[in-house]
DNA sequence: GCAAAATATGTTAGAATTTTACACAGAAAA
DNA sequence: TTTTCTGTGTAAAATTCTAACATATTTTGC
């Protein structure tokens, strides 16, 4: 519940802006303002909103001034990378193993992973600081140049980590997707990266959302037999979903 | 001049990110409390920066990912850091390649570094996302195993990297200073590291606050020997310096 | 299933910040 | 020169925030 009210709070943010202690007050009349006032603490060091005296503003309402490339890209569609990235956090077994890419969408799993014991591997770097909060939690980052538009790191010394390293699973999520020229990205370094998750990996977890959906970038790095699981939102179409059932891939 | 101050309020905030008004206060020692108020309150109006409680923080900052554990550590000693962080940054030439560590001191260097044309490693995810900020610049960050308390990777398999890597010049930093013992850290692995650096570097420029003088830590990296340059604030004692200056080392 | 621990919440007092109001000085305008 | 306006300073008042503790609720470990 804790929870529940914290993401209403950052909805509203997000929709109005900015509000007041006292606006928050009538919406959530059944708590007293100094919990609301820690909500608000808490989403703070999310990094979701900030506050300012009397209340709090989201961190969006703050971006329309200036646009900074990788806030501002993960702007865009919250709501549906959010509950993607619930569903594909819930898959996840305490003392696994597990790949997660560098994306935006991967930075609201991040955010979803619970705090239990097991062992991360990222190659982005906004996502290993939101999973270094947890204490159970190892994080390992794979290293490289950094890539300023989505702060990541690709590289092919990269292979040399996977040489000694093992995870059962990987969740990660491309940039585009159509069925005839699958899962592609922009950056030919990261799409080898991802091709060698791929291999490494036992399943392959895909998240996607819908706006990603027929849409083409330069460099594919998974078809659709690849994946094991596709994570997406509401408005994935229904004859696409069959295309995944058909090969046994399980749609959610 | 009311004009004057406000442009350099601005431009402090786009540097430092976020001011305390005490802060304000030591900048502007002339005017009151109130007049800097009043000019927060019309930089605000005009969009550029975001009042918060005890000051204001600018809309740049705000649209960071930055982690907050480390970003409260790093609040203490500010002042002479960024002084300290100032000085080294004024030893990078363009087009150098350089090593930059992952520490709090690190964090406002790679603030201070220019937008030029240069390379910078570093094991620091908060250095490597703040540098990435930069459009010149090139940034790689060397993989590992995440520490959660400074967010920083160290692990053995980073010397891989370095096999194919070259870089004139290493600016770090230590957690704890005496003579007798050398400059030191707490970490095992981070000092395996720092002590790579000190191989593979030209020269070594190693950023020191005094309050980190006659404390000593468990894994010893360096020695006085071992440096090119030292940089501190001006609390350092001037027997110390005696004995950096006996060994040809510039103290600044 | 129970006890212990951890987490979440409520209540208050006190601290800190911000605002308001008014007074004063100096520059610009009449 | 006088008046007006802008910039500034001072201090009290209003508001907001934090800290501390008490209480409830949930989770965890056995």
């Amino acid at each position: 519940m804790k929870r529940d009210r914290i993401e209403e709070i950052a909805d509203l943010l997000d929709k109005r802006g900015k509000l007041t202690l006292e606006q928050l007050e009538t919406f959530f009349p059944h708590v007293s303002q100094m919990t609301l006032r820690r909500d608000l603490l808490q989403l703070e060091q999310l990094g979701r909103i900030i506050r300012v005296r009397g209340g709090a503003m989201s961190v969006k309402e703050v971006q329309k001034v200036s646009g900074e490339p990788y806030a501002k890209k993960s702007a865009i569609h919250t709501d549906e990378k959010i509950r993607i990235a619930q569903k594909a956090a819930g898959l996840i077994d305490e003392g696994c193993s597990l790949f997660v890419d560098g994306g935006t969408t991967a930075m609201y799993l991040a955010k979803e992973i619970p705090d239990i014991s097991i062992n991360v591997f990222t190659n982005g770097l906004a996502v290993a600081i939101e999973l270094a909060q947890k204490k159970n939690l190892n994080v390992t980052v794979l290293g490289g140049q950094v890539m300023k538009d989505n702060l990541s790191t690709a590289s092919p010394v990269a292979k040399m980590y996977f040489s000694d390293t093992n995870f059962e699973l990987a969740i990660i999520s491309a940039s585009a997707f159509t069925p005839e020229n699958g899962f592609s990205c922009g950056s030919q370094v990261e799409a080898d990266l991802l091709k060698l998750v791929r291999q490494k990996a036992k399943s392959l977890y895909m998240m996607l959302d819908s706006s990603k959906i027929g849409k083409i970038m330069p460099y594919t790095f998974a078809h659709v037999e690849d994946i094991d699981v596709l994570i997406t939102d509401e408005n994935f179409p229904a004859e696409l979903k069959e295309k995944f059932t058909q090969k046994d891939i399980v749609v959610m």
